[in-house]
DNA sequence: AGCAATTCTTGACAGTTGTCCAAGAAACTC
DNA sequence: GAGTTTCTTGGACAACTGTCAAGAATTGCT
C-alpha cells in the first residue's frame, strides 16, 4: 500500500470518526434537553430519542449504555456553561461596571436558562449517589469555580481590594445564592428574587474585602 | 349513647389514629433511609418495603400513593434536621466558643449524616422539577435558614458586631459551603475538606462584619 | 370463645424501563 | 451499478415500576 492510499484511507477514517462524533454530540444535546425538561429521575431512553430525530434503538449504536450517554451529555453541558461571565470580565473597565455586568448576567442566565441550570444541579447531586458521574462533575465544578474566580479576582483588581476568600469559598457562596435564586424563580417567588438581586452586589463586596 | 360511651369511643378512636400515625412515621423513616441510600431516582416502593419490616403492599394501606409517601418522608426529615445548631448556640458563652462549636458541629454532622444530607439536597432539587414537593421543601428551607440565622445573629451579639447580610444570604452562602464539603467527603477529597474546615470560621466572620 | 374491624401478605395487572437484535435503508467504494 | 459497509428502524425480551384487590392473619371488644 502506498503512502497516498494510506493518507486517503486515513482521511476517510477521519471523516467517519468525525461523523460518528457529530452524531454522538447531537444525541448528547437531545439528552441534555430531555434532562433539563424532566430531570434525571424521569429521563428515559425513549424520551430522549423522541427529543431527537431518531428512534430509540440508535442510542445503543452510538453509546454503550445509558450511563455512557448521560456522561456524554454532562460533558456537553460543560462546553456550554463554564465561560458565561468571561465577556463581562473582558468588557468591564471599572469595578462598578464589572459588578453591574456580573449581577445582570447572573440573573439573565437564571431567567433564560433555568431548565439547564436545574439540570446541572440535578446531575451534580446525582454524583453524590452514583460514582460514575463524579469525575466529570468535579471537573466541571472546578471550571465553574475558575469562571467565578476570574470575576472575583478581576473585581478585586479593579476595585483596589483583595479577595477575602479562597476561590472555592467564593464559588460555593455565590453558587449558593444562585441555587436559591433558581428555586425562587421556579416557585414564582418574584419578590424574593428581587431581594437577592439587590443583595448580590453586597455579597460580591463581601468576597472582595475593602472594595 | 351516654357521655361515658362517647369518651370511651373517642379514646379508642384516638388510640387507633395514634397507632395509624405511628406506623405512618415508621414507614416514612424507612423511606427516608432508602432515599438516603439510593437517591430519589432509584428509590422504589419495593425497596422501601424491604428497608422496613413489612411487605410492599402495606405502603398503599398507609399512603395514597408514592408521592404521598415521599412527601411524608420529607416532613420526617424536617423533624430531624432543623435544630441542629441550637444546642451549640445555647451553650456558647463567647463568640469564640460559638464559632468553634458551629464549625465542629458543621463537620461532625457532615461526616456522620452524609447520606441524610445528600438526600435532602436530592429532594430539594427534585422540587425544581416536581411541583408537588415544593411547598414542603420551601418550608424546610425556611426553617434551615432560621436555624442558621440563630447562629449568625447570636455570633454577632457575642462578638459585638452586626450581621453583614440578610438571613437568606447568610444561609445560602453557608449552605453552599456545606454542599461542597459533602461532595468532597463523598469523593474522598480529604485535603479539600480540611481546607474548608480552616476557612469556615473566616466565612462566618465575613457574614458578621466587624467581629 | 366468638365476632368484627383492622392490618398485612401475596400475587396479579398494565405500563415502563434498558438492552439487544434481525432486517431494512442509506451511504460509500470500486 | 454491484457490492460492502455503515447506519437506522422497530420490535422483542426480561426485569422492574406503581397500583390494586382478595384473602389471610392479627387485633380488640364483648
Amino acid at each position: 500500500m502506498t503512502e497516498v492510499a494510506e493518507t486517503k484511507r486515513d482521511r476517510i477514517a477521519r471523516r467517519q470518526v468525525d461523523k460518528f462524533e457529530a452524531r454522538r454530540t447531537e444525541l448528547a444535546v437531545a439528552t441534555l434537553h430531555t434532562l433539563a425538561d424532566l430531570g434525571y429521575a424521569r429521563t428515559s431512553l425513549r424520551e430522549i430519542a423522541q427529543n431527537s430525530e431518531f428512534s430509540h434503538g440508535v442510542l445503543h449504536y452510538y453509546f454503550a449504555d445509558k450511563r455512557d450517554l448521560i456522561t456524554q451529555a454532562v460533558r456537553q453541558y460543560e462546553a456550554v456553561c463554564v465561560t458565561r461571565y468571561d465577556e463581562v470580565v473582558a468588557n468591564a473597565n471599572t469595578a462598578d461596571q464589572l459588578r453591574r455586568g456580573f449581577v445582570d448576567m447572573f440573573f439573565a442566565t437564571l431567567a433564560s436558562d433555568a431548565p439547564l441550570h436545574r439540570l446541572w444541579y440535578d446531575l451534580r447531586n446525582q454524583s453524590l449517589f452514583e460514582e460514575s458521574f463524579r469525575t466529570d462533575v468535579l471537573e466541571i465544578d472546578e471550571r465553574r469555580e475558575a469562571m467565578i474566580w476570574r470575576v472575583v479576582s478581576r473585581y478585586a483588581e479593579l476595585s483596589g481590594g483583595e479577595p477575602a476568600t479562597s476561590p472555592t469559598a467564593a464559588y460555593v457562596m455565590l453558587d449558593g445564592v444562585f441555587q436559591r435564586a433558581l428555586l425562587c424563580l421556579l416557585s414564582g417567588m418574584d419578590e424574593e428574587i428581587a431581594k437577592l438581586k439587590n443583595e448580590l452586589p453586597c455579597v460580591l463586596d463581601l468576597v472582595v474585602a475593602g472594595a
